[in-house]
DNA sequence: TACCAGGAGAAAA
DNA sequence: TTTTCTCATGGT
């Protein structure tokens, strides 16, 4: 994948949808936890267990470990395998609070922040990026499952490169940016959500028309 | 009814 | 080292 492959599908999905205005969530902690809780699940699921854990005051590292396991389980249920999840959510905060809250790694570099961050269990490398990249503003790029699956549609990824491959390809072809990298992960997750699924739905969304599958699957004549 | 969703870790091969 | 399995609810 060409660095003008990189920034022609970012200019392509902006001239599209515009900007996305991103991530989904008001503090950082909930965004910290929206990263844990959306793992394998559908973000209007997390927005549910967000909305619970909101209602009882738990959106902040303290209360939540003070709610008792088995109610932070039955809060965070829409968001599904919520027994993993508790244990996820409980881990990321208390290594929060050893280390001085949500402020205390602010300080941190990004590598140091990296390691320490997929040294909790539970927390790997998307899920570390996103709290990087969202919460701490860091230049790295979130490269998640909509990431793979467009980028493989478009033929421009294999499909079987390692998550800091991917990554990097978006972070040499693409300035240090972060309101960047987080404006092109939320358009990506645009596309994703609405078109570019397992089984694509679409008869043509924005990017199909550079799509094989998008193409293929609106006849060959891909317009907008 | 069956399939899928913004992963991650453990177990098996 | 790589692949497969498991975790689970809610929408389409």
């Amino acid at each position: 994948m060409s660095v003008a492959d990189v920034r022609t599908v970012f200019d392509v999905l902006y001239g599209a949808y515009g900007p996305q205005h991103w991530w989904p969530a008001t503090t950082d902690f909930e965004v910290m936890a929206g990263a844990v809780l959306t793992q394998n699940t559908a973000w209007r699921n997390v927005e549910r267990a967000l909305a619970n854990l909101r209602a009882v005051g738990a959106l902040e590292p303290a209360a939540l470990m003070a709610l008792e396991p088995a109610h932070l389980a039955e809060r965070i249920r829409p968001a599904g395998y919520y027994n993993i999840k508790v244990t996820r959510l409980r881990n990321l905060t208390a290594a929060l609070l050893d280390d001085g809250g949500v402020e205390g790694w602010r300080s941190w570099s990004t590598a140091a922040l990296r390691q320490r961050l997929l040294g909790i269990k539970g927390v790997g490398e998307e899920t570390a990026d996103s709290i990087l990249l969202y919460v701490y503003h860091r230049p790295v790029f979130v490269v998640d499952a909509y990431t793979r699956r467009i980028f493989a549609r478009l033929e421009l990824l294999r499909g079987d490169e390692t998550y800091r491959q991917v990554a990097a390809v978006f972070e040499h072809a693409l300035p240090a940016d972060t309101a960047l990298f987080n404006e092109y992960h939320a358009l990506l997750v645009r596309l994703g959500s609405e078109c570019c699924r397992p089984r694509p739905r679409c008869s043509l969304c924005p990017v199909c028309v550079m799509c094989p599958t998008g193409r293929a699957q609106a006849g060959g004549s891909a317009e907008r």
